[in-house]
DNA sequence: TTCCTTGCCGAAACCGGTTTCGGAACTGCA
DNA sequence: TGCAGTTCCGAAACCGGTTTCGGCAAGGAA
């Protein structure tokens, strides 16, 4: 039954303050302070004494008083660049939920901003870190030659990566191992049957643009395939993009039996493009792709894809980011996470599936 | 080429403060406070020149200082409750970057938590309120007996409901029409020769709940149609509960031609079933829900439903917040906005279709 | 006993703002 | 000219903390 009302009504209690907490302990305030953080000259009982009345009167101290001479608030910042309809959505709350339980773990908010285009990402960090609205920032989707992380560390702000980078000096990072994902579906793949594989890649520029293609690439040559520039379609990140890009490359090589997206979304216009050429998904045309959005349970057949723990993710990177405003070395901070691949049932037979040639596969 | 380095190393550039200005300005930090807010006592000729030096000095006051005097960090609340896979999604992106917008539009930020229960929901926002993280608070999904209403009456922290509450004394709000939606859903599958409208509640305790009901029933009425209780489901707000409702709906009675369901992921189910049934969506049978989520477009036939307009809605409800926190009256914060109406395939002519039967229709 | 550490806490400055209060200078009116 | 009433700014307290500095008292060594 606290009262916060600015008018200063009635008020039936009154936030308790380290003045009343001294007060209360015939101590000063400034030894108070010094208790609770751990100082070292303050005697052991003398602390015990001011920890345990802290507890027992409540007493929280104010992060605002804090900030404005420690130059910390306590807060993550994130700020989400809204603008073309990536596949964001279907895993933001997951995320943010994510973040918000690694902060509140060590006591500490979330900041969110959003922002419509790098520039305007770029201004909206400075000021909240100006603003001491944020201590430092996580970096969803990350790219090669990320100019947040230019900028941030010409700034000096804290952050840490939500994905990799190119040049990785300095930079704390958590990540999903997308690259070994594609390598284990081409893998998938090539045990099914199929040789003819192809590559939709992403947005040109983001790392895992880079890193899928780079894993697709390694399970050809795992499977001792050869690689052809003519199954590396256009980037697409669309439904329409994705059907464009599949029905070129379809066109111009029939005898591709299999797709392996970057992104779901694309993988859905895969299907149209697909159908459009006259073949059959899950039957003799597989398709396999990556995110796990939950489209992809709904057409028809469902899609073979691989589910990221975005939850984890955003746990993680809150944890990471705060052992790094609190002065923890990059090096000891970056972690690699795996994503789960869910084998649905746009996966089938390959032409040079074992029952059908004997052939293609080890055993 | 700031530096906010807490090391406090070479930093070239440190924060400007009152005191900086008060300094370059020949007056002292009081009195440039009082010119920049506003105060009667202090001169027009000297509040401009304050004000002109602040911005050519570039000068932006420390929110935190601000705040332990003040009280207000300038910060919007929103505590959002992740636990059931809810229709939450796909539209919290939009919203966050509406609250954002409107937040940063008079230079607000925005603070986000999670929580997994209603408890957990209140406790956040007391906390957050208490640390003074929070200003006040925007409550998404409003429920008809809202706890966070009651709670935050008590504890007398201003908010602003996202949809409207049982008792709107002392509360602001914004809400979407959605009851004149359902009213429009209702009349134009009459206008398309259907009579027997079946409806799917969404999940009970909901405002939005009774309010579709409600405008179900008017549609119904105005129409000139009995009601039935035999018409109205059990609450589904997912796929597999709708479903399960409208499956147990047509077997009870097979005249239903028409189905409205409270939210799109009940449509999905309803689609199933129907399907099951021998029926076919988008020809003898018709499908329309509310909410506007993207797999909508993608299920064959695309199902008509009715888009809300999130972003705008987040902007809207941080405006109210604001000035509401800023002391405004609750009468004057409140408003309604209208769903559009999105007819897609899944209407298709009822049974009493003029062209059939001449009949159910004005014309 | 004297001197020098060491341990431990208080006093006070400080962070960057806001707000209260008092008084000097200027005005209007007699 | 005298006096009351305004106008406008400075001085200082204040918000709730952190951090520096200094000094007292106890303990150990000479």
């Amino acid at each position: 039954m606290r009262n916060y009302d600015a008018t200063g009504q009635p008020g039936r209690k009154k936030r308790i303050t380290i003045n009343d907490l001294a007060l209360h302990l015939n101590l000063t305030k400034g030894t108070v302070s010094k208790a609770l953080n751990d100082y070292a000259d303050i005697a052991e009982p003398t602390r015990l004494r001011v920890r345990k009345a802290a507890k027992a009167m409540g007493y929280r101290p104010l992060g605002q008083a804090q900030a404005i001479r420690t130059g910390r608030s306590r807060s993550i910042g994130l700020v989400l660049q809204i603008n073309a309809h990536d596949g964001y959505r279907p895993f933001l709350s997951e995320f943010l939920a994510g973040v918000s339980e690694g902060a509140s773990r060590e006591d500490w908010t979330m900041t969110v901003a959003t922002a419509t285009s790098d520039d305007d990402t770029l201004r909206r960090m400075e000021k909240l870190a100006e603003e001491r609205k944020a201590d430092g920032f996580i970096l969803p989707r990350s790219k090669m030659n990320d100019p947040r992380v230019r900028h941030l560390k010409v700034l000096k702000i804290p952050f840490v990566i939500f994905g990799r980078t190119l040049n990785p000096d300095g930079c704390a990072w958590y990540d999903i191992q997308s690259e070994s994902a594609m390598c284990e579906a081409v893998q998938a793949l090539v045990d099914r049957g199929h040789q003819r594989i192809a590559f939709v890649p992403g947005n040109p520029g983001y790392t895992y643009t880079s890193l899928r293609l780079e894993g697709y690439r390694l399970g050809l040559k795992k499977a001792g395939l050869q690689e052809d520039s003519r199954l590396i379609g256009t980037h697409a990140v669309s439904r329409a993009e994705g059907a464009a890009t599949v029905s070129r490359l379809l066109e111009r090589d029939p005898t591709i039996s299999a797709v392996l997206c970057s992104v779901d979304e694309a993988a859905l216009g895969a299907y149209d493009a697909v159908r459009a050429a006259g073949r059959i998904v899950g039957k003799e045309f597989s398709v396999v792709a990556y995110d796990g959005i939950p489209e992809g349970t709904l057409i028809d057949p469902p899609l073979a894809t691989f589910r990221v723990d975005n939850r984890r993710a955003g746990r993680r990177l809150a944890e990471l980011l705060i052992r790094r405003i609190r002065g923890g070395a990059v090096e000891d901070l970056r972690e690699l996470d795996r994503a789960t691949f869910l084998e649905r049932a746009s996966m089938g037979p390959g032409p040079y599936a074992s029952d059908q040639f004997e052939q293609g596969r080890k055993t």
